[in-house]
DNA sequence: CACTGTTTGTGACGATTGTCACAGGTTAAA
DNA sequence: TTTAACCTGTGACAATCGTCACAAACAGTG
């Protein structure tokens, strides 16, 4: 609870008040290792601040998992599309390890962001943090080669390389397994 | 401008008072072919609503441009990255054809968010589909092959296949010229 | 410690892609 | 029409990557 106070005061100015109106809309949640904090075609109804332990975004395709994101200490995971829009999600959310996240719920969030300027701020932050995010990030793939992505990871990420296991990372990466262990090898 | 007037209302409710103070963050703009509307260095410091004609948005990577998206009529083109945190953008945005924009100054739109909640809603719903769309494009290099890729864009967006030249497609794509080429050979 | 299941490393081979070089087309201005 | 600049197609070849197969390392359990 403390990391989330600390997090939304690095985002926006904040009131006891403002945390008072807040707090309806949170819940303490602790999943254990591979539950999921949002399944595929349901719809997102809720951001997840992690508090600790760490989880993936990914796909399925033809069978197999495909990463796309993965959220650690202090990062917001959630579904924008369909949070925004109320579609069915086309990917899950599962922790990768056990994980205590603050759940936000989207529905009374919005009922007390009508009432409430610093915390309708508090989500446009947010939003605008995730979207820089996939800003970034959809660049990489654009710039740059597998091992260069790699070499990034290295230098603006490293703790993500640390915690994730290769299996996991290659799909992030975009490359298979095979070649990501042989571009660790290399170097 | 019956364009944005359209594109606003089928993002949020809008009366005509809500008009008028947006009103004062607009300007009309008209680009030739090749002029900038964001220049790679520059601090982004407003949103492009485009009313006709199509831009770029590309890195240049070792004196070789990288396309990373493609703007038409009733899109907004801008840099959140450089927008939310007043760094200097790292891609420019460049007129591909002739082009007119509606220019949201982010300064004097940020006071009329202040004053009138419906264009702060407008501000975030903007920034909502931004971040899908960021999504979207990003899953794409992660699930699919390069021709997987352009059949994608086949599907969802001809239009855009229509407009841009297979030049300027290809590192959007993600594949050297030649490969593209072979690409559209091969069907 | 042994057993089991999972993860990682590695070799071989084929498929895809990038690079270089050049030819044919298209467009726009002189 | 001619010229020049740019865009597109194509062949050859090298580099990279994916796939398959299997061995080695590791973690957890009884």
């Amino acid at each position: 609870m403390e990391n989330l106070l600390r997090y939304i005061h690095s985002l926006t100015g904040f009131s006891p008040g403002n945390w008072r109106a807040l707090e309806p809309a949170l819940t303490t949640i602790v999943f254990s290792k591979d539950e999921y904090l949002l399944q595929a075609g349901k719809v997102c109804d809720a951001l997840f601040f992690v508090s600790s332990g760490y989880c993936r975004a990914f796909y399925n395709k033809d069978g197999q998992d495909i990463n796309t994101a993965f959220f650690f200490e202090n990062d917001i995971a959630t579904n924008i599309n369909s949070l925004a829009t109320g579609e069915k999600s086309d990917f899950s959310i599962q922790a990768s390890e056990p994980l205590t996240a603050i759940r936000f719920d989207i529905k009374k969030l919005r009922e007390v962001s009508l009432l409430d300027p610093a915390i309708e701020a508090l989500g446009r932050k947010c939003l605008q943090q995730i979207a820089a995010k996939q800003e970034k990030h959809a660049a990489m793939f654009k710039l740059m080669s597998p091992q260069e992505r790699y070499e990034f990871l290295e230098e603006h990420d490293p703790g993500l390389l640390q915690r994730v296991s290769l299996t996991q990372l290659s799909s992030y990466l975009g490359v298979a397994r095979e070649t990501l262990s042989r571009i660790r090898s290399r170097r």
